[in-house]
DNA sequence: ATGTTTAAATTGGTCAACCAAATTGGTTAA
DNA sequence: TTAACCAATTTGGTTGACCAATTTAAACAT
């Protein structure tokens, strides 16, 4: 698993496009159907003329996408969706680049909204303890004019767990350590003084001990202002 | 990488995150601190008693989520976010559950709602124009009655491609295929006939084409209604 | 013929040895 | 004293051999 955000840890990354070209090829070529089992590994690599271990590298990525289904000691299976749409996720993974800053930023808004505003309508007490413990710290950190980008983070994780969806949870687990990295160096958030901050947060941590997601939507777009500016200019 | 939605494809998934949890361990004491260096997989896998795949499948992972960063040839260093954001990580990680299907619905609808929005506005004649082919595909498959459920994936996997957002890309890519295999087994959406959804595609469609991006979000509302229902009631 | 048992072959998963690149430390020459 | 070089060590990456579970088909009894 990873998304694959682009950053791809390992491999010779050309091999293991190389097969996963080739394993497309075949799906075109029809010589290989949604649903039929892949040869064996070592039939593959053999007729790739790739070591085994790459060609594991280049399923393991199809099967991260569902493209493909891993059945131990029985075999893998192409998964049974359309020929067209294979083809096109395929070309999609193998184009994959490393993501621009500013769709990172955007993606992030829209997943945060979504969470900020499910957490005021679903958090349990116990999430909501979580979220305002994580603030504290963020207080305390922050009067003493230390740099509390962790306790900010850490933040923003608690509010997504407390939208009690996996998935949106998942995502930004996902995608925030390569938002921090990227923070560090562009520095978009103009140095406000700690007290704003502090409200904003706290105005989001009353919308959702509140249950009221209209408010915690409104609460966080103010937080996220620069943001939002970042990616709707130019 | 994989964003790991819950189907963990490989390895004694126990002995993956029993490693986990003892780096995690190791950071929580200190031992390990933001931005150091982690010992070399060889003298992990001894010191935790596991094997050097087991390990290093561990290490992917963290990887893939952006808590360690792996330099080849020189070594694998903890990323310089905060202890209780890695601790807090760490222990989401762990408790990755395969995702349930309504949170997966959920965010489909998220994020295509603000990929055909994009779209809009963003797509290119190149974009647009596979778009449109997706769509005679689709009408074409429709209007023989029989099933077109690949060529309406394809549909919607173009126009998260021409959100011109990477991330969103990816995102759709990885939460795509799961849906499609629940969709099989449970069936949300009432057979319409044919005729309508055709119809709110070419909607969905012409908003694109013109730029309108108010009204490509009415209109895949519309073609989302039931899914929308499905979130919202119960 | 047919159903059942059993053994051989095939499968994905795992591992310990190996590889080349990168770092490190010491040695030597300026 | 300093800078440059070289070799030994350490690193993550890669590989081919091995494992156990599964599947297959052949052998056998009915």
């Amino acid at each position: 698993m990873r998304i694959n955000l682009g950053n791809d840890p390992l491999s010779s990354k050309t091999e293991v496009e190389t097969v996963i070209s080739k394993i497309r090829d075949l799906i075109i070529n029809r010589q290989l159907e949604p649903g039929d089992k892949l040869p064996s590994e070592r039939a593959l690599s053999n007729k790739f003329d790739a070591s085994r271990s790459q060609l594991r590298l280049a399923i393991q990525k199809l099967e991260f996408y569902g493209l493909v289904k891993r059945y131990p000691k029985s075999g893998t299976f192409v998964s049974k969706i359309g020929v067209g749409a294979l083809n096109s996720m395929m070309a999609n993974i193998l184009h994959l680049q490393t993501p621009d800053f500013k769709s990172l930023v955007e993606t992030r808004l829209i997943l945060e909204t979504k969470a900020v505003k499910l957490a005021a309508m679903r958090r349990t007490e116990k999430q909501l303890y979580q979220i305002e413990k994580a603030h504290e710290a963020y207080i305390k950190k922050s009067i003493n004019g230390q740099d509390a980008l962790d306790e900010d983070l850490l933040f923003h994780l608690k509010v997504a767990e407390a939208s009690c969806n996996s998935v949106i949870n998942s995502l930004m687990l996902v995608i925030t350590p390569e938002i921090i990295t990227n923070f560090v160096t562009k520095k978009i958030c103009d140095a406000q003084n700690f007290s704003s901050l502090i409200k904003e947060h706290q105005d989001i941590v009353n919308a959702i001990k509140n249950n009221d997601p209209d408010e915690a939507i409104k609460s966080l777009k103010i937080h996220f202002k620069d943001l939002y500016n970042y990616c709707h200019t130019n």
